[in-house]
RNA sequence: GGGCGCUUAGCUCAGUUGGUAGAGCAACUCUUUUACACAGAGAAGGUCAGGGGUUCGAAUCCCUUAGCGCCCACCA
């Protein structure tokens, strides 16, 4: 008997949410019950992925859509292998992307943050967050992600706050987080301090002045920054200047009058560049900076946080620096200082990624980890480290990937990732906005006057110190510091690290039974922001790699190639699509031949392509159901029929090493093609006369063959379409099979 | 300045270790009491960017040139 359902084109709108539903109230993506009811071995193997936590900022995107699909595929292949399977859902508070976010929201209804009060605001954000996430959380139900929804984390609740400030102590204590008067990138539009990693540059056409300093000439594309350059720096072996010594000192004159300046001899000098001799300003340049730092130079600000100039300016002070501009080069002409003006100079300018707001470099005191400073590391399973030795961060985050205990996909990019590594600085933590981890820092007697340190008692701990006269660090840290750790802060760490115990189910023992984990998925846009900084956090935190394979995804674009943006309007939301089309027609677009770190267009015709192959599938089940009656036992199989259950053998052995490999995009396409093209056009048309047949011996090996093999590729299909697949199993399983989902993965036959 | 990727059928892209080129869409012919027209059968379409090399054999490995794209550095 065929049921009803087959006789009209399969509908993913009237299956997807029951079928989820169904799952969810099985309790089976929960790896402890799973072992419970006996789906997996109490000592079978465990397999766990964290969910890379979306920024509670809105709604999911094509990217993450991809993300989910290719990390739902594998976690439901290793369920059904049996293995103990844990996939972690969360999101990401963001920091300062969902802050802007607010603040833009705020502007809309003409109200400003200030006036709202930090308590205020945030109520505002965590109203704001909170609606985003059950958005985000809804999405990625929709995509049919088998995530085990009990042990869902926010890296700003409890768990994870304490995680944090555990994390920073120690490493604090460990003189690795230090508090210090550095060159970072100031946001004088968001007002706060962002990463060198969240620095965008734009090329901007802009006039460049050669300038005459003494007997020398520089250039400058910003004149505006110039008032406090009193040291001339040029190459130690520059010929040109060989009469001038390091440290000797001369008289010139400069925009307010005359000064003293003291020659530098530093061979970071490009001597080949416009005149080979530059002045310096460190307090507003990270190469300059740089030069102050070697030869114990003098640092003086001439811009303040709000970009306006500050004293040293003379008659300019208070002026915005581009206003200023102008006026400082009529004021120097008129002095006689400018030699030319190169009208066609390409300069590029510092933006914040997160907010287009121009960035200024300035040496403000901000709070920093130091990637270079060795330390003693006590517990080390990272390969070439051993427990005891010493080593830096750097070290750490070198050693995992160059030994092999983590191994990227594809691996070109470990090229890039060390590169990274070879030009990281300390990594600014500290941020001047409100939404975030408050860092945990207390102050008493605080000296309000900036840079008498002398009376100031510092504490650092996990919860505030006694006494009323304490006050935190008004300041918040980078969110990377908290989804540093997200791949132990969400299996227990640290409260029950120490007493997990292997082998033991329930999320206590998370820590023992699921870290480190296996597959860490993502794209590769955030190779740098979050896969490294995991990297760091456990090997210092756990003297262990955070995961054993990274998988880097590439970029969903639209069909023509284009980037998706929200301003150009080509984005796809996926809801849309799923709703159109269905979630496994999606999946299946966004997996089939796309391989780790490349780029994909995703079309409207490509994910039509998948629904038509759902629609495939129902028909063949269709076929196999009205032309076939079960056949409880192996019947003798006739040698055509044998011929392809040994093909199917070559099949499923095929697509396990596809995923054993995370070789998704070819086990994707062969399905397909097998499925479509073999059994559809081939195994099905062939089989047909000998179901109308008189040959009963045949008959019978046919319909066991065709019964086998159906339900064979609904169980392969099933990681990657798991929507119809499990919907159709439930007319085509044996009587004591449970649902597919916990099917135990295909076997040589 | 350094690094990486791409260039395969009209379009979008696969091609895992080198063994006589594949898919989707589009276009062509035929087929509708056929499991499926969200289909089937058939035909058509490529000197795998150019050049050189290794090899019995190269889309695949090496060198080189060109075009496109990305990442990093940040020359004042």
């Amino acid at each position: 008997m065929v049921p009803d359902k087959f006789l009209k084109p399969y509908s993913h709108t009237d299956t997807e949410k029951r079928i989820y539903s169904a799952w969810e109230e099985s309790g089976l993506f929960n790896p402890d019950v799973c072992v419970e009811k006996g789906v997996a071995a109490p000592d079978a193997p465990s397999f766990s992925i964290v969910l890379p936590p979306p920024n509670v900022t809105g709604t999911l995107h094509t990217g993450h859509a991809l993300g989910t699909t290719i990390e739902d595929i594998v976690v439901r292949y290793h369920r059904m292998k049996g293995d103990k399977t844990l996939w972690v859902p969360g999101t990401d508070h963001a920091a300062i992307a969902t802050q802007s976010k607010v603040e833009k929201m705020l502007e809309k209804e003409g109200v400003k943050k200030r006036d709202l009060g930090r308590e205020a605001f945030l109520e505002r954000v965590n109203q704001f967050a909170q609606e985003s996430h059950d958005t985000i959380v809804g999405q990625i139900r929709r995509m049919g992600s088998s995530i085990d929804w009990s042990r869902e984390a926010f890296t700003l609740d409890e768990v994870r706050t304490k995680a944090v400030r555990t994390a920073f102590v120690r490493m604090y204590e460990d003189g690795l987080i230090y508090r210090g008067d550095r060159i970072v990138n100031w946001d004088s539009k968001l007002q706060t301090t962002v990463s060198d990693d969240e620095v965008d540059w734009k090329e901007e056409k802009t006039p460049f002045y050669y300038l005459k300093y003494g007997p020398f000439t520089i250039a400058t594309a910003r004149p505006e920054t110039k008032f406090g350059d009193k040291y001339v720096v040029m190459h130690p072996d520059d010929a040109r200047y060989a009469k001038y010594k390091h440290g000797d000192t001369l008289a010139l004159e400069w925009i307010n009058g005359p000064i003293t300046a003291t020659v530098i001899k530093d061979s970071v000098i490009d001597m080949e560049f416009g005149t080979g001799v530059m002045t310096i300003t460190p307090w507003h340049d990270t190469v300059d900076f740089d030069i102050a730092l070697r030869h114990k130079l003098d640092k003086e600000q001439i811009i303040d946080t709000f970009g306006k100039l500050l004293p040293i300016a003379g008659d300019f002070a208070g002026m915005q620096i581009k206003k200023a501009r102008e006026a400082i080069v009529a004021k120097l002409t008129e002095k006689g200082l400018v030699e030319k003006i190169d009208e066609n100079y390409i300069h590029r300018i510092a933006i914040n990624s997160r907010g287009e707001g121009a960035i200024e470099p300035q040496i403000l005191r901000q709070w920093f980890i130091d990637v270079n400073k060795p330390f003693i590391l006590k517990h080390s399973n990272i390969p070439s480290i051993k427990s005891g030795s010493e080593t830096t961060l750097k070290s750490i985050m070198r050693a995992g990937v160059e030994h092999k205990a983590i191994n990227v996909l594809p691996d070109r990019f470990e090229k890039v990732y060390y590169h990274w590594i070879d030009n990281l600085r300390d990594w600014c933590i500290s941020r001047q906005i409100w939404y975030g981890h408050r860092i945990p820092v207390w102050y008493r007697n605080q000296n309000q006057e900036s840079g008498v340190m002398n009376q100031e008692e510092v504490y650092v701990g996990t919860e505030a110190p006694e006494g009323s006269d304490w006050v935190q660090d008004e300041d918040t840290l980078d969110t990377w510091f908290s989804s540093g750790l997200w791949t132990f802060s969400t299996l227990g760490w640290p409260y029950s690290a120490e007493t997990a115990t292997k082998g033991k189910p329930g999320p206590e023992n998370d820590f023992a039974n699921f870290h480190p984990t296996n597959l860490l998925e993502t794209g590769y846009d955030i190779l740098f922001f979050w896969v490294a900084r995991m990297i760091l956090m456990t090997g210092y935190l756990l003297g262990e790699v955070p995961f054993n394979t990274v998988y880097l995804h590439g970029l969903v674009r639209d069909e023509k190639g284009q980037k998706m943006s929200k301003s150009i309007g080509n984005s796809v939301d996926p809801l849309d699509v799923i709703d159109a089309h269905g979630a496994d027609a999606l999946r299946m677009a966004l997996v089939v031949a796309v391989g780790p770190g490349n780029d994909s267009n995703l079309s409207d015709d490509k994910i039509k392509a998948y629904k038509k192959f759902a629609n495939k599938i129902w028909n063949i089940t269709r076929f196999v159901l009205e032309k076939t009656n079960e056949v409880p036992e192996r019947p003798s199989l006739t040698d055509a029929d044998i011929t392809r259950i040994n093909e199917l053998n070559a099949l499923i052995q095929e697509i396990t090493e596809d995923l054993e490999k995370y070789r998704l995009y070819l086990a994707s396409e062969k399905l397909y093609h097998y499925v479509w093209h073999t059994l559809a056009d081939v195994i099905i048309e062939e089989r047909k006369v000998i179901l109308e047949g008189s040959d009963e011996t045949a008959k019978v090996s046919a319909q066991w063959t065709l019964r086998t093999i159906l339900r064979t590729s609904l169980a392969l299909l099933h990681p990657f379409m798991p929507f119809i697949t499990e919907d159709i199993w439930s007319d085509v399983k044996g009587s004591d099979d449970p649902m597919l989902m916990i099917m135990s993965w295909p076997r040589q036959i």
